[in-house]
DNA sequence: TATGAATGAGGCTTCATTCAT
DNA sequence: GATGAATGAAGCCTCATTCAT
């Protein structure tokens, strides 16, 4: 098979596995991994199930596919501030900023990352596990800069990584684009009230 | 029958189910309402499935149950700060610091709250949101009044409550109480962090 | 004991369980045997569900009792009619007027027996079959004797019985106490229509 | 998809379908819709549980359909018989003979309609009791026309329609197609012994 | 590539019945 | 006599998954 068709081919599964994600996450996301049935995703985009098990093993694997497009991007996020090598606060400020927006901007992944991660078996969730420590890591490394730096007061780690994440991550639960106010300014907002709490 | 005995197997049938609802809780927060079989439920206690029916109707209930041990806590707790007329940010810290260690010391409580509410019935969650928005009116409340006496900035009221919200219960997602740091001792770090940030 | 409490006892044991055969009998005519659980028996009568098993071994029991109040009381009834030697057409008359008194005044009775006859035992249906071939060869009888007599009309003897039954059991279906006709009207436009149906 | 291999797959689907009713009528009519399990129809069939439920959404669905087929069948047939204007004497004549024929053609959809009506939902149960008014409504005319001709005696409405009701359903108790008399022979004497009943 | 058909395992629930008190 | 508690068997239904076409 030529090269050219073989590759038009793959574009096509491609585009389609992510309609079937997008629809999966819409569904995961209101009802709850468990409460989705695979003839549920299969409806909504007016295939048949057996489609579905064309493009996906099975239905645990587009949970998985899911959680993937998730749970490495806030380390990418991350390490692009770091790269930058800003002043802690800085450093600190831009890594809420776009650790919230993520969220609100990909609210329906967000919420199925932190409800139906158990779904998924146990060798995945130690991998994710890991890159969540990893994510951590980060933060603390710029937290603990800034302390030195007398920017930042002398806290508890985990305090300051949940404060982070408490903050940022309940936005999946409250926030809708459809309010009054935009991603970008309650994100700074966040950035305020936390870099408030955390200064020295 | 006479009181006395018709008393007992009142308050014995009421220990049983308390029973239930704590293995319940203890398996929810695990694996999630829908992963749990009553069978579970049932097996952790030592009872047959059968009995299980004998105490709770369905399982629904048994979630329910455990949603309404958690639903209007928070609510009384506020009251009784409200009721002591403290200042503002004295308020406002009070009902933080109340509202962390409940999360703490219910963990599984809240984490069912948070992961399984679109289980129950919508009725009953329209019951629970009418719940939750008169919470979120008392802080609101607080807040305003602070925000007169120039003891907060003028932040938009759902970014003010739902950092609260997400700060505290976030908790119920890392804190463990095996962990180094006292409920008290994070309750109060939480208390610094939001009321700083606050702070006009 | 002193043969009266003794009588006494059992003179109360009897009134209670035709309290819970009368229930029972209204329930099972209402839904259905399979349909009415003991419970909902006990519930009519203000009864635990264990009461009714201190007067019955099991549901069947209490089948088989309503059943057995019926099952005989069309011979009895036939029997005594014949007693009196009438000539056939008035003897057929009578035993159609009593029977359909009979379906009238007892209607639930009448349901239960032909719509939950396959629920008894084995054993017991054949009972009950034989008691009913004995009707029917009562009710043969009588025809035969009046085509003997040239009264009425030669017909096959099934066609005969069946029609009666038809014509009289099917006022279970349909009559109520409340209409307009009374009973015995009804009974003697029934003995009217078959009568001249049947007549030479 | 083509037309031709979408009908080819409706037109087999609705073949099992009719093959799972057949199944479950002559089940329901020997035992009773609740004694029935949706298990049995699938073994009468040797198909699994589930195939049963790949063509119809639950047990009462199947009752429902074979309900169906039987409701107004019988105001087809007055309906058929009426716009021939025959004279009343003749046109009851043909009705109860219609009557009586669909009974014994159809024993057990009519055992089941009798017995197990009142397992269908309450909504369809009116829709059934309509149905079943109307077809009264039509005998009614035609007894109503013939009293007015004189050929009928003026009996109540619904002693006449009970009896002929009472006569031609009872068919389905007694009546076996494997016994010496034909149909279409007890078809004629039950028209007869009403019809000589109703006459003036 | 996609579908219709079928299945098996398992979940929720009901209910007749038992038994100790 | 009567009851509360408990059980086990069975019934209905759902659903992820498979497979032949």
């Amino acid at each position: 098979m030529s090269g050219i068709r073989e590759n038009l081919k793959l574009a096509k599964q491609a585009q389609v596995r992510e309609e079937v994600l997008k629809s999966a996450a819409k569904l995961f996301a209101e009802r709850g991994y468990r409460a989705v049935t695979v003839g549920d995703i299969a409806q909504d985009l007016g295939f048949t199930k057996s489609a579905i098990y064309y493009y996906f093993p099975n239905k645990e694997e587009i949970l998985w596919a899911i959680t993937e497009e998730s749970y490495d991007v806030y380390i990418q996020l991350a390490a692009e501030t770091l790269k930058k090598n800003l002043p802690p606060d800085e450093a600190l400020a831009a890594i809420v900023h776009s650790h919230a927006m993520q969220v609100m901007t990909r609210r329906e992944w967000t919420a199925i990352f932190f409800k139906d991660q158990m779904e998924i078996s146990e060798k995945r969730q130690k991998l994710v596990r890991q890159r969540q420590r990893e994510y951590a890591g980060m933060i603390e490394k710029v937290y603990r800069a800034g302390v030195e730096a007398k920017l930042f007061r002398d806290l508890p780690i985990p305090v300051v990584v949940n404060s982070i994440y408490g903050q940022c991550n309940w936005l999946y639960v409250w926030y809708r684009e459809t309010g009054r106010i935009s991603p970008d300014a309650v994100a700074n907002y966040q950035v305020e009230i936390l870099m408030s709490g955390f200064k020295a």
